[in-house]
DNA sequence: CCGAAAACTACACAACCGTGTAGTGGCCCG
DNA sequence: CGGGCCACTACACGGTTGTGTAGTTTTCGG
């Protein structure tokens, strides 16, 4: 049988070195290519055709998340393996809503990250008892109105109820009941208890 | 002359698997030892004494600049190269106050983490412009009492003023006072808005 | 195509919040 | 050791916020 060819995209330089140390010392491994963003990993994805992409989801351009996507979009088949730090739950979640075989943390030893190449080329599904407990221990998803959402922006940004009622052009008593409306979504009695959250689970970015 | 040694001190396997690859193929760089925190940090730095330790800041159990601190603190000429990937400023700069000898980004490539180690085993001091920019771009440190500390924690946690004047045992009206000051010195206009830049700039830990 | 659920609009009221003003006590520096 | 600075305490006032109630529109499943 010939090499599992994988290719490696991360924006750490040093993090794509020790997997073309650790993949390639194995004998029916291979680094095929590398990316240090998303859309340089489509791409590459789609001219390498490998076996396995080892994707991280923090990356400047385009995040591992939507990479993943697109991959498995137009490539049915591919096997995604998400090695990443973050550990908020909806991005894991996401990862797998977006077609990821396998999520593990960045902190997997050599031995175990090497298993978890091999059974996500066997295209086995990995999840470490440890991300599985962070993306359990996650509420139902808040499912937000995409109006909401901008609001929550805008209340994490500080600006008051006056405030985003001109920027949505809407009266202030209905920017009120919007807000309410949030905060029994979120689960929480204030702004301020809603921005903690919002950042919490990185609903808005900042 | 001898080889230059360096101990890694990483959470990240991958990372750690990843310096140890650039460095030992290399004729005067050799890793003589890695960690996975902070606390085992210190204690290899210790008994190894190596020439430079490259140092990441976000671990568990004790973190990155903290270790700095102790390894300089009981090793005066010891040479530590932060490399990491937080961006937010004041970890930055506190790594630099810690004694490090060098900061740079994960995200830097192979042949310049290379000159990095080189630069800082030689005593050079090496801050990319990158990081020298993050670090410009802060604000002078808001520096709030302890008192004011605890009492944004709260903020943040979402208590009232009056949950707050319990709390502490002081009338709600001091407490009032109190925000109010926190406020003018964060330069924000409201609770919300200081929950947001607390959490930014790592003022309260979640 | 229709009915239910949920979002959106609006307002009044009650609770909450932040500022201005003011007094006390601690600490540092000249 | 006296003056200045700042933290801490306190209160009243005016502005902001969140809820209850209620009507309209949108959306989605049957």
């Amino acid at each position: 049988m010939d090499k599992t060819k994988v290719l490696v995209v991360d924006d750490h330089a040093i993090v794509r070195m020790g997997m073309v140390a650790l993949l390639n010392a194995q004998p029916n491994l291979e680094v095929v290519g590398e990316a240090k963003n998303g859309e340089l990993g489509v791409k590459a994805a789609n001219k390498l055709r490998p076996d396995v992409v080892v994707m991280d989801i923090l990356m400047p351009v385009m995040d591992g998340v939507e990479a993943t996507r697109q991959i498995v979009a137009s490539q049915p088949g591919a096997k995604v393996l998400v090695l990443t730090t973050s550990t908020t739950a909806s991005e894991l979640a996401a990862a797998l809503a977006a077609g990821a075989t396998g999520v593990i943390p960045k902190t997997t030893g050599n031995a175990a990250l090497l298993a978890a190449v091999r059974s996500v080329a066997a295209g086995k599904r990995v999840v470490t008892s440890e991300i599985e407990e962070i993306i359990a221990s996650d509420e139902p998803a808040p499912n937000l109105t995409q109006h909401q959402l901008d609001m929550l922006a805008s209340i994490v940004r500080g600006l008051t109820n006056a405030d985003i009622a001109l920027q949505f052009g809407i009266s202030e008593n209905t920017v009120r009941k919007a807000t309410s409306t949030i905060f029994a979504k979120l689960g929480v009695a204030n702004r301020t208890e809603a921005t903690a959250m919002a950042l919490r689970k990185g609903l808005v970015k900042l």
